[in-house]
DNA sequence: AAAACTACCTGAGTGC
DNA sequence: TGCACTCAGGTAGTTT
């Protein structure tokens, strides 16, 4: 589920209501997530949440004790509900606030995370040794060149390396490689200065537009308002296996690379 | 150092 | 209906 979009949409959705107020209770419903919830999440209790922001994936949610960190792995989403709304199979983390909200947190294969922090976050083992955020002033055509030279690996799996950039996941990498005429395969060190920065274009506009939709929907996601974003409805190569390429009407290949699909149009991206 | 691979987990969809 | 199977948005950690 969760690409960049949709956790930056997420983010945006809750913080109305959690930014300024006062958590009352923490409920751990299963610890079970991709690491075990630890008793120390409960600090949080009593702490006012100063402020919500994202690095990656990560969800950030700052007090003055300490950091609220969540990721939605594969599956997970965000909903802000009534305290006494039934729980719903797989609702892993409520946060009671105060005003008789609920944050909470549905992650279905339990590849999410939540943990609490106490110090700089950014100082964390997780965030430390992150690449550049995509859409800030630190991805640039230089960094991508810096960090594909020499490189064999295919090009796809190095722009998904978050430690060259963050944020980019199985749907937009295959999308902005189609947008930049690069093969996926192509190893990293020998695409052309030209294509990278491209890439680098490309990566920038896929992430910021579907951002501005609120997120591409597959499977479960849902919005905070409950509504499904509609960014799937623009996708040029991602699921479309076998689909007529949008530019050109070659048939959409689908390959797979570390174990990932990867979608691509032989004619468009040489 | 870099690349390849493993592990974690549930649910949806497909074919028989 | 049921079973067996494949596939899915992520990424830390381990092995080669």
């Amino acid at each position: 589920m969760p690409e960049l979009p949709e956790v930056e949409t997420a983010l945006r959705g809750v913080s109305p209501y959690v930014l300024g107020k006062r958590v009352r209770e923490v409920i751990v419903r299963d610890k079970r997530l991709r690491w075990p919830v630890l008793d120390t999440i409960h600090e949080l209790e009593g702490c006012r949440i100063e402020t919500g922001t994202r690095r990656a994936k990560y969800l950030l949610f700052g007090t003055a004790k300490g950091t609220l960190l969540l990721h939605l792995g594969m599956s997970g989403n965000l909903r802000v509900l009534p305290a006494e709304t039934p729980f719903k199979k797989h609702d892993h983390l409520a946060i009671t606030l105060e005003g008789g909200k609920q944050l909470r947190l549905h992650d279905p294969r339990r590849f999410g995370a939540a943990l609490w922090i106490e110090g700089d976050p950014m100082d964390h083992p997780l965030l430390k040794d992150l690449g550049p955020e995509p859409l800030g002033d630190g991805f640039t055509a230089e960094h991508l060149q810096a960090a594909c030279k020499g490189k064999t690996a295919a090009i796809k799996q190095v722009i998904m390396d978050a430690h060259v950039v963050v944020g980019v996941g199985n749907i937009y990498a295959s999308e902005a490689l189609f947008m930049a005429g690069i093969n996926p395969r192509q190893a990293a060190g020998k695409v052309t200065k030209p294509k990278l920065g491209k890439l680098v274009k490309a990566i920038r506009e896929v992430l910021a537009a579907s951002i501005e939709m609120g997120g591409t929907t597959l499977r479960d996601f849902l919005n905070e308002s409950g509504e499904p974003g509609y960014f799937k409805l623009t996708l040029r190569v991602y699921d479309r296996a076998g689909e007529p390429c949008r530019v050109c009407k070659t048939p959409i290949k689908r390959i797979v690379q570390g174990q990932r699909s990867t979608f691509f149009c032989p004619t468009c991206q040489k």
